[in-house]
RNA sequence: GGAGAAAUGGCAGAGUGGUCGAAUGCACUGGUCUUGAAAACCAGCGUACCGCAAGGUACCGGGGGUUCGAAUCCCUCUUUCUCCGCCA
């Protein structure tokens, strides 16, 4: 969320920091800057209302003390007036209050001055794209034929037991699909992010803290009966860990990460886009997550994005970086990269990584903040980023890796599957 | 799932309708003393919002209610503990 400082100071900037999204701000923050206003005027009369009530409660306590009853009743009786005042303003105020939550929660992040204006994917930019496609003397198979062929992935039972999009790993393909988490864990790990195992169910709030609730609510799985929502990544879980905390002191740097499976209701998805694993309901992911003071946040938003480098070209896969264009950004996020690698059957460039920098939009939620040099209070910066999401990274070996009668592991995966190729 | 008890400031812990934002102790910060430290003593010490400020308002697990007035009474939810049941 926008801090409403920043609508009332600055407002033409985050008006036009918006138009980079296609997102046209100006209706909401007028109407936000008046609300604000004559909140700000009846919270005032309210407030001045309470004090004399409360004056006057004193009064009666001290007159009922020193025996003066008849006082004291005189006293209440000038009270209803005052009181029928209070609660006309009560019920104002919590209007406009709810009336100003409603807008700002509409308001997504304004994004960082490196971010295009744009509409959609076609005007994200490709900042670099490393390595090449490998050649074959024959036809690449795409990943869902491999993984039948080999019995790697079982779609179709996936359907029987759960239903589309619910696909069940076996022998080998579940080994290799415990390999690559394996080593994403031990990689972030070496990089000095502590390990999580967090729930995979959460609370409202956890889901209000991080932005998927309100504004992505029919993107997750919930369990009306005990209002809990299955986690769409664990950047949810991992982050509202530190939902309510003060940080004592300006010097931290909080690297978190876990695996978990993720949930994702993907209504609406259809075609070609959705088959085999490059779309499904349930998939598995390895999150990073980063807590930082402002003055650090270019630095771990770089070094994150090296990191999910790194395993990209330890996997010895193909891919490219992409920032991508204000209307691509995510709701929450101020600057997005993506990873996308290249699939050889498919021929096409599947992303397997986000990385973004939220500044204060998720810890404003939150209420994560730290105590700075000056003893302020402050909220603290986050970030996040998949390293990696495993069905497209696995559909990139099979089907980059494949062979006429066979796929080979990638070096650094083997000693995790025990073998070395899969025939 | 059933029965009972509890939830107060960073921690411990008092307070059962009125000068209570809350005693006291510990911790913490500053000062005095000391060559330095410890001890002792003095002072300070929660958060948020509105306001240029003075100041005001709100907050005693969450929400609602009674009352002129609620940490205190009532309802409800959550969590923790104890006992019983069930169970990987």
């Amino acid at each position: 969320m926008l801090e409403i400082q920043r609508i009332r100071n600055e407002k033409e900037a985050v008006i036009e920091g918006l138009k980079k999204r296609h997102f046209d701000a100006r209706p909401i923050v007028d109407e936000l800057i008046e609300v604000d206003a004559s909140w700000r005027s009846k919270k005032g009369e309210l407030e001045s209302i309470a004090a004399q009530m409360n004056q006057i409660s004193k009064q009666i306590g001290i007159l009922f003390r020193e025996g003066k009853t008849e006082e004291a009743n005189a006293a209440k009786a000038q009270t209803g007036e005052l009181k029928a005042q209070e609660t006309t303003l009560k019920a104002e105020v919590e209007t406009l209050e709810a009336t100003i939550t409603g807008l700002m929660y509409q308001l997504p992040n304004v994004p960082n001055e490196l971010v295009k204006a744009g509409k959609s994917e076609e005007d994200n930019e490709i900042l670099e794209e490393v390595g090449s496609q490998r050649t074959y003397d024959f036809t690449p198979v795409p990943h869902w034929d491999l993984a039948d062929k080999y019995n790697l992935i079982d779609f179709e039972l996936g359907v029987k037991v759960t239903g589309a999009g619910f696909p069940i790993y076996r022998g080998k393909g579940a080994k290799l699909q415990r390999a690559l988490i394996n080593f994403f864990l031990e990689e972030a790990e070496n990089a000095g992010y502590e390990e999580f195992i967090p729930p995979h169910v959460v609370n409202e709030a956890s889901g209000y803290g991080t932005g998927q609730l309100p504004d992505k609510e029919g993107q997750m799985y919930h369990i009306t009966e005990d209002d809990l929502y299955l986690i769409p990544t664990a950047e949810v879980p991992l982050t509202n860990i530190y939902r309510d905390v003060m940080l004592p002191d300006g010097d931290f740097s909080i690297k978190l990460t876990g695996y978990t499976p993720c949930f994702r209701r993907e209504a609406g998805s259809y075609g070609k886009d959705v088959r085999g694993l490059n779309r499904l309901h349930q998939f598995d992911k390895v999150e990073i997550v980063r807590i930082e003071h402002p003055d650090n946040t270019d630095a771990a938003l770089e070094e994150m994005i090296n990191h999910v480098k790194g395993l990209l070209q330890k996997l010895g896969l193909h891919y490219r970086v992409l920032r991508l264009c204000g209307g691509d950004t995510g709701f929450a996020a101020a600057m997005t990269y993506d990873f996308e690698v290249f699939s050889a059957a498919q021929e096409k460039w599947l992303e397997v990584s986000s990385v973004s920098r939220f500044d204060t939009f998720q810890s404003s939620r939150l209420k994560l903040r730290f105590k700075n040099a000056d003893k302020k209070t402050q909220l603290c910066h986050t970030l996040n980023g998949s390293a990696l999401a495993l069905p497209r990274i696995m559909a990139a070996i099979l089907e980059n890796n494949q062979t006429e009668d066979g796929i080979e592991i990638p070096e650094v995966l083997r000693k995790y599957t025990g073998f070395d190729s899969i025939s």
